[in-house]
DNA sequence: GCGACTTTGTTCCCGCGTTCACAAGGATCT
DNA sequence: AGATCCTTGTGAACGCGGGAACAAAGTCGC
């Protein structure tokens, strides 16, 4: 297998851990969650048994990729019948880590950090909200979520006392380089970051993004050009007009 | 294809190159906000003019793609100096659409519309929060954010005074398509949905989705491979692992 | 003006992910 | 049991995006 690709570094995949026995492509974990979802909804309809090409359709993938996802995870499928929804359920479930407990602690209790604390669709898949975590003196104390906001000088001692190792990040985006080393120091390993920043983490520790303007922004960018037609015309007509001018 | 952006003298009619024009990778679409936010960090510290090196540098990727990227949109560099700060910026900008208005409504204010609506992020980048709409009869009438929230009952309405094109569902799952159906039917042409259910809209529409549950689970995967070896064989092998502790 | 230097814009190559198409394999019926 | 049908799992082709390397093109010093 050694493939010698002449560069000396970046080579995180190859030596990675479980990846190389087990290796599940990036963008198929990507989706287990999808595929989750709508067995979810299947076994919610009383469906015992699905056909790749009906769960595909359900979770809104093709058929075909549906099928090699799965068969990244092993053979669960029976040939002429179909996937046992429950069955696959889990171990799909099993695969993501599902099954087991995840202790979450939130840092930034403003209005995202807010939704973030209150969203059911972390409890409902095994992540517990097990502390929240705010740099205002006066929001500490207060209750929200059912818990009871605490003071970002803890937070070293509530990830310790929960055995917490996913964070969240929901602060402003000029605190939260700050917050993420405290938390990595602290032995979080996994972090979720909604502020508007670059962040910097060692090796080992996994980072994610969400930025929601972002989102908005790549909308924006595909209707401009929807609309654009127009606007576009004249810009490239107003162009030549001023050449013509030049002349 | 002839068309000239004018630029800091720019005299290659010949091999007149029909770079950029229609056809932005998606992928690179995706970063030209990361470019966006870091120019403006630059900005806020002064700088003039900045290096695809340095400029990559700050907003987290590889100065090889980087280049790629903005040569998609045009010729904005100068060989030997690099990129002008402000020039770049506002390219970038127009390119995106953000150098005009849009108006976004939002569907669904409970705890993450809520967010959402007083979220920084979006003003500040030309999205502008024109209509907050939920089913609630007792939440309608009350203010988020200094504007009044709507009853849904009024969406077509709103849409059509404001002339509204970018919609933001943050309704539960259940009332999201039809959510989703009125938008489209009354002129939305780009959706972002943050209800964690699957979408159909006709051909012409836009629809990206942000779910927050995933990204967590996506952390949880690889979170259980990092301590997987143990989690991974707790049937057999924890036993053993318990063994070989205690001995 | 000219050569050395710097940095962009582009080309080439590689690997990943998607998709098609089909062989493999189990179920069902006669 | 054997034939037929059905659906999975996979091999192979392909297109796209990423990265290294290089040529083009401009600046700067003399």
């Amino acid at each position: 297998m050694t493939r010698r690709t002449r560069l000396p570094q970046a080579e995180h995949t190859e030596h990675a851990h479980g990846a190389a026995e087990r290796g599940v492509p990036e963008a198929t974990v990507a989706r287990l969650p999808l595929y989750l979802r709508a067995l979810a909804a299947l076994a919610d309809r009383g469906v015992v048994t699905v056909s790749s090409d009906e769960l595909a359709q359900t979770a809104g993938v093709n058929s075909a990729k549906l099928r090699k996802d799965l068969s990244h995870l092993g053979s669960y499928g029976t040939r002429g019948v179909g996937y046992e929804v429950d069955y696959l359920r889990h171990q799909i479930s099993r695969e993501i880590g599902l099954t087991q407990d995840w202790p979450v602690v939130i840092v930034g209790i403003g209005n995202l950090g807010h939704a973030l604390a209150n969203y059911a669709g972390f409890a409902s898949r095994g992540f517990r909200v097990a502390a929240l975590v705010d740099a205002d003196p006066a929001r500490a104390g207060t209750e929200v979520a059912g818990l009871t906001v605490r003071h970002v000088g803890e937070l070293e001692q509530l990830i310790a006392d929960r055995s917490i190792a996913i964070g969240v990040i929901a602060t402003p985006a000029t605190a939260a380089q700050q917050v993420c080393d405290r938390l990595v120091s602290a032995g979080v390993t996994s972090i979720l970051n909604f502020a508007p920043a670059l962040l910097q983490v060692p090796d080992g520790v996994d980072l994610r993004k969400v930025d929601l303007s972002i989102e908005l922004q790549i909308l924006a960018f595909h209707e401009q050009r929807k609309n654009g037609a127009a606007l576009a015309l004249t810009a490239e007509q107003a162009a030549e007009l001023a050449e013509a001018v030049r002349q």
